[in-house]
RNA sequence: GGGCCCGUAGCUCAGCCCGGUAGAGCAGGCGGCUCUUAACCGCAAGAUCAGGGGUUCGAAUCCCCUCGGGCCCGCCA
């Protein structure tokens, strides 16, 4: 019970509080406050009396004490569940001069409270709860961020989320929204016939996307082992392996840096269907995308992004040729068929940076990422990449030099990425090769063991890829991935020890 | 990795250009108030001006370094 030597002199106040509290045989931390009613049932029932009407049935509230009024002989206290927010109106005439005074004196604004009482509407008609009761659950000694401007300090709200999200409402709205895109999306896939299924986050070689991963090591095996960067090549082993829908959904680790739309660790959702195509995954994700829309919409008014998102998923997405919107939007023709030369001279005219030796597929991303996909803020799909670029996805059935690839694009942001999946194990093989010789910064790590399994004959599949982060984004209308993620990679203070 | 910006009371912010005793609101303390809702009124208190160094008679303010954060660019299919 010793206070820390530097604890402020408001914190000093309540560990005071907590003391007398104590010295009056008052738990201030006691171990349940059973049988509660959400503030909103409150809400509903007192706001249908009439003022200064007093309802006839008893309700136990408990929540965090966001404001407190005092009123000499009463005082408002707003409280704040899950459920909302509510106003607790204190008389003597209830508890009593001495009972008002002691709940006066131990209980501050951040606490957390458990009342009882009946429904009341005030005299200016708010929803309310005419206390006989109050009990502390839980002292804070820390007290809340200011009650009106919240907790603006970035920083704060990064080292702290929990004190951004107890002081915002809308912070934890957001979370909320997430919750419900994540849910939708695993009922939708169950929906089609998808089976979840959950694959190692520390593996052996981090495959299936061109991605630094995290390094560790194994006491157990005494090696090095990387964290996941995709969950592509082990959820097509499973396909191998007879499995004919599956999807997983988790965190991959990319050891790069954060900004608006990307972060280290993420979640991401990939699906793969055997006996499918591309097509079909195109198909899964505007019917996907445009119902988690609606959903989104319904259950989250109060978040304006999310108001819009239904007419912003409208269906049918549109749909470019990855070479026709290049040439188009540039200007430059015949990009297929320019030599590794002219195509990295292109790309420094449009002033991108990439290491000389990187491979062809590099520059077409790039001279794409600056000529077209700024443009693409409707929902669009983005259809037939080049082949280099991509050594997981099929040849094009029809068009030379192509894969069987989309990746749907909002607001300029890349959110889908989706393919015929390759299931030659000997093309499989050679691509990877290719990979490594025309090794840039990164590349596709060789994993001996996915072409083994193609070895054994995967069917025919098409699979889908998309971060939930950026999805939550669109949905959402939230400006930065930062506003979607809860706990987020922050330098540590320097510190004692 | 490069550029620009920010760090003042628990929180939200003034003060910095142009150097001269560190300010307000909220929260907290004391007093008043039985219908407020950013409650109100009065009194008192609360600061390592991110940290370190320099210039100066004098630095929150000017200069340098460090730490932490933000935005943009680069990197990240």
């Amino acid at each position: 019970m010793e206070p820390p030597p530097d604890a402020s002199r408001l914190e000093q106040d309540r560990l005071d509080k907590i003391a007398a509290m104590r010295a009056a045989h008052v738990e201030p931390y006691p171990w349940t406050f059973a049988g509660r009613t959400p503030t909103v049932i409150v809400r509903v029932k007192a706001g249908a009396l009439n003022p200064e009407e007093t309802g006839t049935e008893a309700f136990r509230v408990a929540g965090r004490l966001t404001a407190v009024r005092r009123h000499g002989g009463s005082a408002f206290f707003d409280l704040e569940d899950a459920s909302g927010p509510l106003q607790l109106f204190l008389r003597a005439d209830e508890l009593g001069a001495g009972g008002l005074r002691t709940i006066l004196e131990w209980i501050d604004g951040g606490d957390i409270v458990g009342a009882t009482g009946r429904s009341y509407r005030t005299r200016r008609g708010e929803p309310s709860l005419l206390v006989d009761e109050l009990q502390l659950l839980a002292k804070a000694i820390h007290p809340p961020p200011e009650k009106y401007h919240g907790v603006k300090d970035p920083e704060l709200r990064l080292r702290q989320r929990y004190v951004d999200l107890l002081a915002s409402r809308e912070s934890r709205r957001m979370f909320e929204l997430r919750s419900t895109v994540v849910q939708g999306a695993r009922e939708f896939l169950q929906g089609e016939g998808f089976l979840e299924v959950e694959t190692p986050t520390l593996v052996q070689v981090a495959g299936g996307a061109a991605a630094n991963p995290f390094l560790t090591h194994s006491s157990y095996l005494d090696q090095e082992v990387q964290l996941r960067v995709a969950l592509e090549l082990p959820l097509k082993r499973l396909l191998v392996g007879g499995m004919e829908r599956v999807f997983e959904i988790g965190h991959v680790f990319r050891n790069e840096d954060l900004d608006s739309t990307h972060v280290p660790e993420f979640t991401m959702l990939e699906a793969y269907a055997a006996y499918a195509d591309y097509r079909d995954m195109q198909d899964w994700m505007e019917r996907l995308f445009s119902q988690l829309a609606q959903t989104v919409a319904r259950l989250f008014p109060d978040i304006p992004g999310a108001v819009t998102a239904p007419e912003r998923f409208l269906r049918p997405f549109g749909t470019v040729d990855f070479v026709e919107a290049l040439e188009e939007k540039s200007g430059l023709s015949g990009i297929l068929d320019r030599s590794l030369d002219e195509l990295k001279t292109l790309a420094r005219k449009v002033g991108a940076t990439v290491p000389a030796e990187s491979p062809i597929g590099t520059f077409y991303d790039k001279l794409f990422d600056h000529y077209v996909t700024p443009t693409l803020i409707e929902p669009t799909f983005v259809l037939d990449h080049p082949a280099a670029s991509t050594p997981l996805a099929k040849r094009h059935r029809s068009k030379p030099g192509r894969v069987e690839r989309f990746e749907l694009y909002i607001g300029g942001v890349e959110l889908a990425n989706a393919y015929s999946e390759l299931n030659d194990p000997i093309e499989q093989a050679t691509r990877f090769r290719e990979q490594l010789a025309a090794r840039g910064v990164e590349s596709y790590a060789m994993d001996d063991d996915f072409v083994e399994a193609l070895r054994y004959g995967m069917p025919p599949a098409g699979g889908v890829g998309f971060g939930i982060d950026r999805a939550v984004m669109a949905l959402s209308g939230a400006a930065s991935i930062k506003d979607v993620v809860l706990f987020l990679p922050i330098r540590r203070l320097p510190g004692p020890g």
